[in-house]
DNA sequence: TATGTTACCGCAAATATTTGCAGGAACTCG
DNA sequence: CGAGTTCCTGCAAATATTTGCGGTAACATA
């Protein structure tokens, strides 16, 4: 996949790709970089964030900001989702693309503007931390 | 409405509150500390970042993340509005909250999840940058 | 497999953002 | 208006992220 769009193959990212892969969750960059600092003892930090960055281009990680780190996942073709993440407890939890098909919809008609849906992320409260609040107004 | 929450009023707060006041737009964290200097020679660069940050946290700016890069606008009670920011231009455009209303309803019933709708920000590919990218898929 | 081209990597320096600390200023209460 | 309390600021150091550069490895071609 990558091969196809002109990148390399180089050790250090089929190490950083199988690091993020073999993690299943969202992994933050130096998360990454600690494990895949443990199989290849020369790799860069900067290299991390280069190839992070690199595979978010090439679609096959997804980026998702949760509080203010950013978080790395593979991406899954079959399984595209979104994500929802608390502010208040900084969970995660992925939300099927069908809940946003009407909205894409709506803004591509309106204003021509194709919303880019694989890095769609929202900032909430969960239901679990509106609870804990009291559910007094968790946001205004 | 700062003394309300009990944060005390400083020059340096007036300071960068008129200055995101004034120009009404987008600014970046620079921008602000720039424009605050003129008329402040002390203020720090640290002082800005905090001061923008706990005025989000009051609810009297509204934080935006345009490309990579954080931008702040004055929170106006009563005009409410979300971003559309264009991944090729870095163009950010408003966008009525009506458009999300009916979005959020559905998060709210089916996962308790309340959205938050001031952070609100979507990435995309605005119609100009579509038509000059030939339109051929701005985002398989 | 040998050779050339050029993208990648590691390193170090640059830039962006956050944090610790001590002095000074804002607010409170007489 | 004066004194006390505590928050806020400026400075500098710490941390996070990006970038420039020269050597090296990956890929293409034969």
């Amino acid at each position: 996949m990558l091969r196809r769009q002109g990148y390399r193959i180089t050790p250090q990212r089929v190490l950083v790709l199988s690091v993020v892969a073999e993690n299943g969750g969202h992994m933050g960059v130096d998360e990454v970089f600690q494990q895949a600092k443990e199989a290849h003892q020369y790799m860069d930090l900067a290299t991390v964030y280069r190839t992070l960055r690199l595979f978010r281009d090439a679609g096959v990680v997804t980026e998702v900001e949760i509080g203010d780190r950013l978080h790395y996942e593979l991406t899954l073709p079959g399984q595209l989702h979104h994500h929802m993440v608390c502010r208040e407890c900084m969970g995660a939890y992925n939300l099927s693309p069908h809940y946003l098909e009407e909205f894409r919809e709506t803004l591509l008609h309106e204003f021509g503007f194709m919303p880019d849906i694989e890095h769609f992320s929202i900032t909430g409260t969960c239901s679990t931390c509106r609870g804990a609040m009291g559910r007094d107004d968790a946001q205004s």
